[in-house]
RNA sequence: GCCCGAGUGGUGGAAUUGGUAUACACGCAAGACUUAAAAUUUUGUGACCGCAAGGUCAUGUGGGUUCGAUUCCCACCUCGGGCACCA
């Protein structure tokens, strides 16, 4: 086998000898940007793949898809001389390193250090271009102290207006909220979380620190709170959803099956809600897939309707509630207040059955906490005992508690009418007087049979009976008339609600960043300063929960009695940002030089799973918006282009794991096929957004393909006789793989190529600048074979660094062209003719044809179409 | 329940603005090479009728628009995804 080695592919010493040679010259080192004037000569493209988690567990074939196509389209960019940002690193800390450290005994730093090295030697088979030297990882303290640095950015920062709360918005020192407190007069200050704070400046002065504290910490953009997190009494932890499984108990842990309960927790939040306008909007701006702008559409949950204050009779209680469906509000018969609001308790004192009305309220909330959001769906409440002045003068409205009321959508407090499914079922169980204001127009009967009684929900055809003014008017027209009605009277303003929540900021876990914050003895919370970051982690002898739901850094005396703050940082901190340090990875005074990010602005093209779409994907582009208001970056979004790579499946069509027993190891087929054989195949599957199964049968074709690229180079001839046929297909397909990785439409660039390559087999010779321009293109693919035969073929240079080759729209164009030729639309021959035959020539032509005229015979044509070099249509009577 | 997306040979899939449906690949069948097998290679390969020439039917189902529909419109079926007591 050794002896005619000269004519035999070898992959594996092609492709070690090739990763070795690129990693000593550093071809793919990214040209830093000149630091006088931050702009470089070269145009900049930022290539990324999403952070990775280092598994301890390795890679399989799945893995990997992504990064390839990332690849081919970051090395086409660099032959087509940009200057490419193609980095790599590891988002190392959360939850699966503290499992493996647990179970295995060994600190988590230690075990990343190895799956880091097992993840390198894995990624480096594969040929991938990156550039090393700017790898960071979120567990190095050179890097989280950045992530501290931002997180103290948020915790100083509020978002607010002191006008119009609809005036564009941006982030702002909390400095600069205590001088409005501290001026003269009564502020209103709007603020995200909807809460005014009314009081003078002597109000302000007067507060002692802790109440100030309080005040401000309800506009801070990092703000702590309480939450309900799934807490476990027999493992003594807190769990994450995921670890979390529904059973026939109820929720229990996913391992031992204990029993789960919600509890309330100590957490630090971040306020993405204020943002919501603007991540909504954002999305018209970006070429991301439209399934996943609608995922996060859906997510941020914008919802515009009316919000109407109401007095509580006999109180100086005001109460507020959003109304989106509010055709009908003249219907409103009673309201409704979610059973854990927080104005509960107000409301119901001095009412005759208190304690009756807040147990059943609390034993609505312990009963819901036992089920999984959105699967306790009884109807459940009790009356208490207050009434609403109805704003639209229907007199004095029962407020009920409801379980199917949230205090967290909208203002927490429903209108009710008897125009609403559910507020109507509620009604019929608890028997609430109903009206109804809408009938039904004979085209749409819109109603439902509930408990035997009919309700008429349909509230866009509905015709309506009140308000007088507006009767007969169909529901839905007179959207706008029943708004200026309602607004003109100050009976409610237009308002905007979301569905979306603020962000959970904590991990009651060890290993994480910390939070940089300080507690000192009375309550009062200190950040850090700057010169003291990074706030390391400590070392601990045991990463096992305290059994309070604590984290374990509670369990650290020094920790403790520093007043730190317990709590670490969730999963998404560093990766949150993590894409701007590889603009400028090892800088020292700051997250990344301005001219480095006012250079690199933003990633041009993101590649990752579209499993983060609500997560990742909306906490970073939130971050990105809140350094922009501080001048900290450039750009409004961070990622330009997204592209989502589809699963790879197992043979059996399941998920590869290991429980079934269909995971398929890259390294197996990088030995045995080779690497390039993995990214072609792995690139011609199928699109590259789609799920699809690993077939070892299929994988063979695409071996095959780079083989008889080997074999033509045997045929390759310096100067030959042009064959003009073969040079259309060949400037055809260079143009084609061109659009093709740019769209990134793999599968059928590499299907054009195996088409070029089938007719370069048939062919006598190939000229050595056809083949050239043919291993320039499939370069981006298959890097390491067509860098050999650069080789072969004379050259000292790289491939990789060639230039990408031109498009001259001249050499693409036919010279013959097929003309099919349709009597009514039936395909019934074809001829060939030159390219650019006129419709004479073409009817001449077709008419010729003894299959064509037996269609024509007695018959009579009525129309003749032509479309130029595709086809003529003969329409007969 | 609401909102998206997708249904094409035995299999993965391709098809520009409405213009030859099934490119490319796998698999399968037959032939060549071989003592034989593998590898390689040649040819064929949507279904049905036919010796053939040729014809008919086919892109989830049913309708529509058009000279012409995988592509546009309407209804339905199936699968996948997202949200879900959201006022």
């Amino acid at each position: 086998m050794k002896n005619n080695v000269q004519n035999e592919y070898d992959h594996l010493d092609i492709e070690k000898k090739w990763q070795k040679e690129w990693a000593r010259k550093k071809v793919y080192k990214t040209e830093a940007p000149s630091t006088r004037s931050g702009q470089a000569k070269k145009k900049k493209c930022y290539v990324l793949d999403m952070f990775p988690y280092p598994s301890g567990l390795g890679l399989h074939v799945g893995h990997p898809k992504g990064y390839i196509g990332s690849d081919v389209f970051a090395r086409m960019r660099r032959m087509q001389g940009f200057n490419v940002l193609h980095p790599m690193g590891y988002d190392a800390f959360g939850l699966p390193a503290e499992q493996y450290a647990l179970e295995h005994n060994i600190a988590p730093q230690k075990a990343v250090i190895e799956n880091v090295k097992t993840f390198e030697r894995q990624l480096n088979k594969i040929g991938l271009s990156y550039d090393w030297d700017r790898k960071v990882n979120t567990t190095d303290p050179d890097f989280y102290r950045w992530t501290q640095w931002i997180f103290l950015k948020l915790f100083g920062s509020w978002y607010g207006s002191t006008g119009s709360p609809q005036a564009t918005q941006k982030a702002r020192p909390i400095s600069e909220l205590i001088k409005i407190f501290e001026k003269d007069g009564n502020q209103k200050v709007n603020s995200v979380s909807g809460k005014v704070q009314v009081f003078s400046a002597s109000d302000w002065k007067a507060m002692d620190e802790k109440t100030k504290q309080d005040v401000l910490m309800k506009y801070r953009l990092a703000y702590e709170g309480y939450s309900e997190v799934n807490w476990c009494p027999v493992l003594g932890t807190v769990l994450a959803n995921d670890e979390v499984v529904d059973s026939s108990k109820g929720l229990v842990s996913e391992r031992g099956g204990f029993l789960v309960v919600k509890k309330e927790m100590r957490q630090w939040f971040l306020r993405i809600t204020a943002y919501a306008p603007r991540l909504l909007a954002g999305l018209d701006t970006l070429d991301w897939s439209s399934h996943i702008k609608e995922i996060q559409r859906n997510w941020i949950g914008e919802s515009h309707g009316l919000l109407f204050t109401a007095k509580v009779k006999d109180s100086d209680m005001v109460i507020e509630t959003f109304n989106a469906h509010f055709q009908a509000c003249y219907a409103d018969t009673f309201f409704v207040i979610a059973p854990d609001h927080p104005m509960l308790p107000k409301l119901v004192e001095g009412v005759a059955n208190e304690t009756e009305i807040l147990s059943k309220a609390r034993e609505i909330v312990d009963k819901r906490a036992k089920f999984s959001e959105g699967e306790y769906r009884e109807i459940d409440g009790i009356f208490t005992g207050r009434y609403v002045v109805d704003p639209l003068g229907n007199g004095d409205l029962p407020i009920w508690v409801a379980s199917f009321a949230l205090k967290d959508y909208g203002t927490g407090i429903v209108k009710c009418s008897a125009h609403d499914e559910r507020d109507f079922a509620f009604a019929k169980k608890f028997n609430i007087k109903l009206k109804t204001v809408l009938l039904p127009t004979n085209e749409h009967l819109g109603k439902k049979v509930l408990n035997q009684e009919i309700c008429f929900s349909d509230m866009v055809n509905g015709i309506l009976t009140e308000p007088k003014e507006l009767m007969g008017k169909i529901a839905g027209e007179a959207t706008k008339d029943i708004i200026k009605y309602v607004t003109s009277r100050g009976f409610a303003k237009v308002h905007t609600t979301y569905k979306m929540r603020d962000a959970v900021f904590a991990r009651q876990r060890y290993w994480g960043e910390p939070i940089p914050l300080r507690h000192d003895k009375d309550g009062i919370i200190h950040e850090l300063r700057e010169k003291d970051l990074p706030l390391k982690l400590p070392n601990v002898k045991s990463y096992v929960p305290t059994g309070t739901g604590e984290s374990p850094l509670a369990g650290v005396s020094s920790w403790v009695k520093a007043g730190l703050e317990t709590n670490t940082m969730p999963g998404w901190a560093g990766s949150s940002w993590y894409f701007l340090r590889y603009m400028d990875p090892k800088n020292k005074k700051a997250f990344a030089d301005i001219n480095a990010i006012k250079y690199w602005k933003n990633v041009d093209m993101y590649v990752g799973g579209q499993e983060h779409a609500t997560g990742h994907l909306l906490y970073s582009r939130f971050w990105y918006k809140f350094m922009k208001d501080y001048g900290l970056v450039v750009t409004e979004e961070p990622f330009q282009t997204l592209r989502n790579q589809g699963m790879i499946l197992g043979s059996d069509n399941r998920k590869m794991s290991k429980r079934w027993g269909n995971v398929i190891n890259p390294d197996d087929i990088v030995k045995i096929y080779g690497a390039d054989t993995l990214r072609v195949y792995e690139m011609f599957m199928g699109p590259f957004e789609a799920s699809l199964p690993w077939s070892t049968d299929n994988i063979i074709g695409s071996r095959r393909f780079l083989e008889k690229v080997w074999k033509i180079k045997q045929k390759v001839i310096k100067k030959g006789k042009v064959d003009s046929k073969f040079e259309v297909l060949l400037y055809k397909t260079i143009k084609k793989i061109s659009e093709d990785i740019e769209g990134f439409s793999f599968n059928t660039s590499i299907s054009s190529m195996m088409i070029l390559v089938n007719e370069m087999e048939k062919l006598e010779s190939v000229r050595q600048s056809d083949f050239e321009l043919f291993l320039k293109i499939l370069s981006p693919f298959a890097p390491h074979i067509t860098e050999e035969l650069w080789k072969q073929l004379g050259h000292k240079s790289f491939l990789v660094l060639e230039k990408w080759p031109k498009v001259d729209s001249k050499k693409t164009q036919e010279l013959e062209v097929k003309i099919v030729v349709q009597i009514n639309g039936k395909v019934r021959a074809s001829f060939d003719t030159h390219f650019g035959a006129r419709e004479d020539e073409a009817v001449s032509g077709a008419r010729a044809l003894r299959e064509v005229e037996k269609w024509l015979i007695n018959k009579e044509i009525i129309k003749t179409v032509f479309v130029p070099n595709r086809l003529i249509n003969f329409v007969t009577k």
